[in-house]
DNA sequence: CTGTTAGCGCTTTCAA
DNA sequence: TTGAAAGCGCTAACAG
């Protein structure tokens, strides 16, 4: 009796190895790793007699074996910049939904720490434990605060970043929505209203930053550089509070406001209600097309950015990136659309 | 030179290992692991040559290694029930913040497959890489569709429920609000508002039995039984709409409607608003209490399960018991408290 | 505390 | 295709 069958039989509950299947299908230890790592290799009678004993062992191969022996585990890893905001939640599933599609399957977690507040802390241990599990590849959901910190996680793996500036990150690719195209029709629709006095609110943040430049240059383009102006705000409803609180205190209140985003659009919201200020009074608008903006009692104007289309795309770029395939362009801008709803008064 | 040193003279981007930083700690590779799995063991002064020769090589400890050794990572595994649901992120939030307090790490998965709408499929094939990796306990958030599936994950490991029940595991402890004492507040509230015609909906889950079973004795005890109408509706913004759209069509349609969550609750709110009909013709009331409902244009009079507690509580239990004490109540129900506010009619 | 030995389950290489 | 052998980086057991 082999030390083999005898731990067997001392232990039948054990979890079968490539070993007690070998054994099974009557061929090499080496053949069974072979259907599983390069299956095209082997024979279609060999394959299934391993599949058969695998099947009747209910073999499962040991991730953790093999990922050591490769030093690369095969899931992808996901971080999540804020996972209060609704549009990560839409844009992870429809990237998990691809990563279904093509057998692959994602692991996430949280890239900031909870609760830290205005300076959002990256979630080291969190993001060194993923690190250390060693992702095929990685997918990230908005902007991160501070990307040096990511340490090995970006290093010689594809890094796509969905909804969110690549900065800091060179090899890494970006799938984001087109925020000029987006401002543009946004300042469309309002000119289009009669606005001119129309307030900027974000700019805090990387992509803040991109809408208030694209924002500013569709003012100019309508003439309106003379009403520029940018309110600091973050992307958050207390953020978009605070700064609407600041705004409308002003002397001259704007008629319009555009908010960086659907959350700081709400809490711009919030102050227009503390104030009595309606749609009539003052146009609000978004930037997201979360499900929050189409609630019957927010009913907020914003722009699509499709994050499905986003979600989608940024998993197939990395689902490509893997298989070595990396002759894409850096940056993927998909074209928004506009969403008309009441908050920005136009009678809808 | 030894196989060793001209390894690190060819190859100094290796990762280094315990054998390097025994060599420059001058102590054994036994030690170096020591100090990582068992640090009380070894004396203060070779720990401190040990984690000095560590961060002068930059070595971390190969996760992967240690646990194939172990056959157990040390990782929590978080399973989400729905991501869209943003109950679950604030409860998620007050998990981490806990685990990181306790130096523990998680990682998430979402557990039901994007998209699978109405009858929610479990995404086994995340689930097991998950299982796969071996966490060494596992949170789940909300409740999940199909308990059996969820296969050697929920063995061998401490497992606990947030917000949702442990229907079908039998091992898993569970922290949950108390739906007794959160409709007995929401029948006291509408009862003092002078509502008797008040009908429930939800029912199609595990928590929506429970909540039914909580409303339906609530209403028997304010004398209330003749006016008990459980309409069917699961805990998504559809079917909240879908429901109320069916209940407000009835001949005698009630005075006030307990949604069994948030989320159900909007929907309610958006088939009310199409009718024109407002708190004032019928009462409206939910139950998270998430941020859904303090949104200004939502306004929505719910019950809160306290969700921070709820996540806090249930990771601290997992940590417990992690540490061999499982001496601990196989449920742990929170005292939830109401949150009125203008849905309910009640003019605050 | 040290040092040695064995082993976790898989991949990889290589000669047969 | 096979079988053997070495190795991934760590843990575990035990004699010293």
């Amino acid at each position: 009796m082999s030390e083999q069958q005898r731990d067997a039989v001392a232990n039948p509950a054990k979890r079968p190895t490539i070993r007690d299947v070998a054994a099974v299908a009557g061929v090499s230890k080496s053949l069974v790793s072979l259907v599983y790592s390069d299956p095209e290799k082997v024979s279609e009678a060999r394959k299934g007699r391993v599949l058969a004993a695998a099947e009747e062992l209910g073999f499962r191969p040991n991730l953790l074996a093999r990922s050591l022996a490769t030093n690369m585990s095969d899931f992808i890893g996901i971080l999540v910049a804020d996972p209060v905001n609704p549009v990560f939640a839409e844009i992870i599933d429809a990237a998990s939904l691809e990563f279904d599609r093509a057998g692959r399957r994602g692991l996430m977690t949280t890239a900031v720490l909870p609760q830290s507040g205005t300076v959002r802390l990256l979630n080291e241990g969190t993001i060194a434990t993923l690190s250390d599990l060693r992702p095929r590849s990685v997918l990230i959901a908005g902007s991160l605060p501070d990307v040096t910190s990511l340490g090995s996680l970006a290093e010689d793996r594809p890094v796509v970043v969905a909804s969110g500036l690549a900065e800091g990150l060179p090899s890494a690719g970006s799938v984001r929505t087109d925020d000029r195209k987006g401002l543009a029709l946004l300042i469309e629709h309002l000119t289009s209203l009669g606005h001119s006095d129309i307030a900027h609110l974000g700019g805090m943040t990387a992509v803040g930053r991109s809408r208030a430049d694209a924002y500013e240059e569709a003012m100019t383009r309508h003439g309106l550089a003379r009403h520029v102006h940018v309110q600091d705000s973050d992307f958050t409803e207390l953020g978009g509070y605070v700064a609407a609180t600041s705004l409308l205190s002003r002397e001259n209140r704007p008629t319009a406001i555009i908010a960086a985003n659907d959350l700081a659009a709400l809490g711009v919201q919030r102050a227009l209600d503390e104030r009595g200020l309606t749609p009539e009074d003052v146009a609000l608008t978004g930037y997201d097309n979360s499900f929050l903006a189409s609630i019957a009692g927010v009913s907020l104007t914003s722009v699509d950015p499709h994050n499905g289309v986003i979600g989608r795309e940024a998993a197939r770029w990395l689902i490509e990136a893997e298989a070595g395939n990396d002759s894409l362009p850096h940056e993927l801008l998909i074209e928004p659309r506009l969403v008309v709803r009441r908050s920005s008064g136009s009678g809808i």
